[in-house]
DNA sequence: GTCTATAATTAGATAGAC
DNA sequence: GTCTATCTAATTATAGAC
């Protein structure tokens, strides 16, 4: 028998999941909450109960999949911490890359949300981006003036090829969401982005 | 004096690049023929008049950015043609860049359609993506298998700073559409993705 | 060629029943 | 905690004046 806080942490959870999936499919804009609910298998007067209005049921979305990524990050960190900075620089990309395949949703949120020069975009900024650029920051030992430039190349090479999966396979044939098509694009990309000096 | 050829021209410019700053910026659904209209200085009847539909207007935006794209590219391709591959494949690149950090709309607008397998993504692919991505094929020299892996990676590690800007400058504190901006970028994409072998 | 007026649909938010 | 009903505003598309 269900507690009512596990009916509530369930129901949220399935609504939170809706909206990842609609807010990165068509935006902010082009999501009405109508659609989500549907898709959740609620009524949308629920989304109001849980969330209020439209503009935080995002940032409850925002939140799950940033703080997903942002686990992901520092588990491999320490997993790999003590060695090389060649050998955790590779496995940290690696290890972003293999998420953002699982998680295509988390690029094509950045994109639709860091393009315009709106409160979302700096709510973004402040609370889940600066985090991450602070350990790229620290970690990946890239010289302050390319850091820019690095990490967007990163972020870049490293997901585009998910976040477009339907016109991928349209246009070269490949499912770049098979497990080989991941492992290889993991491969490839660490190794292009950070050769080794020997 | 305006003829009416002319005039016709004219307004109909107007529009198509009010569309794709406002398609780029919020993507199909989230763009509305009322803001549109009004970014162009005409009004919403007029959209119709000249394009039918909100879809039509759509088709002419993509083919406004997506040919402006491909003659670009095959003018470097003609000034360089006769010179070695690696020259070829770097130099193409760093126009490639350019043009992307002069119109990052174009980036925009193929994560905004590439994501969904409908028929806007669809008719994409099929008109514009794969002469590109052919003239990618012949002139590259990339294996197969690598194909689509490099594709992607030069698409969003060129793009993904000039479609992100208003974002790269408050997380990063750089101006990514700053003339030396945009040289750091494309010099250091196009020798970190085809590194000379030598 | 351009605009105004409007019909039909859909959006987000709210109130209240159960 | 969940749903139904409804309000107000915004949407695309159309018809017709000038």
């Amino acid at each position: 028998m269900k507690t009512r806080a596990q009916q509530r942490k369930e129901t949220r959870q399935l609504i939170v999941e809706a909206a990842i999936r609609n807010f990165s499919d068509v935006g902010f804009h082009g999501a009405s909450t109508r659609d989500i609910a549907t898709d959740a298998g609620v009524t949308q007067g629920l989304l109001t109960y849980h969330f209020k209005n439209k503009e935080e049921l995002w940032k409850a979305a925002a939140d799950k999949i940033f703080f997903e990524l942002r686990r992901q990050l520092e588990d491999r960190q320490q997993e790999f911490a003590g060695q090389s900075e060649s050998t955790v620089v590779r496995e940290v990309t690696k290890s972003y890359i293999r998420y953002t395949a699982k998680r295509p949703e988390l690029f094509r949120f950045m994109m639709e949300e860091g393009k315009r020069p709106d409160k979302r975009m700096k709510w973004l900024v402040d609370k889940h981006l600066n985090p991450v650029y602070a350990e790229f920051t620290k970690s990946f030992g890239v010289s302050k003036p390319l850091r820019p430039h690095m990490f967007y190349a990163l972020v870049g090479a490293a997901s585009s090829i998910f976040a477009l999966a339907p016109e991928c396979k349209r246009l070269t044939g490949l499912n770049p969401l098979s497990s080989e098509a991941i492992e290889a694009h993991a491969d490839l990309i660490s190794k292009l982005l950070f050769p080794l000096k020997d």
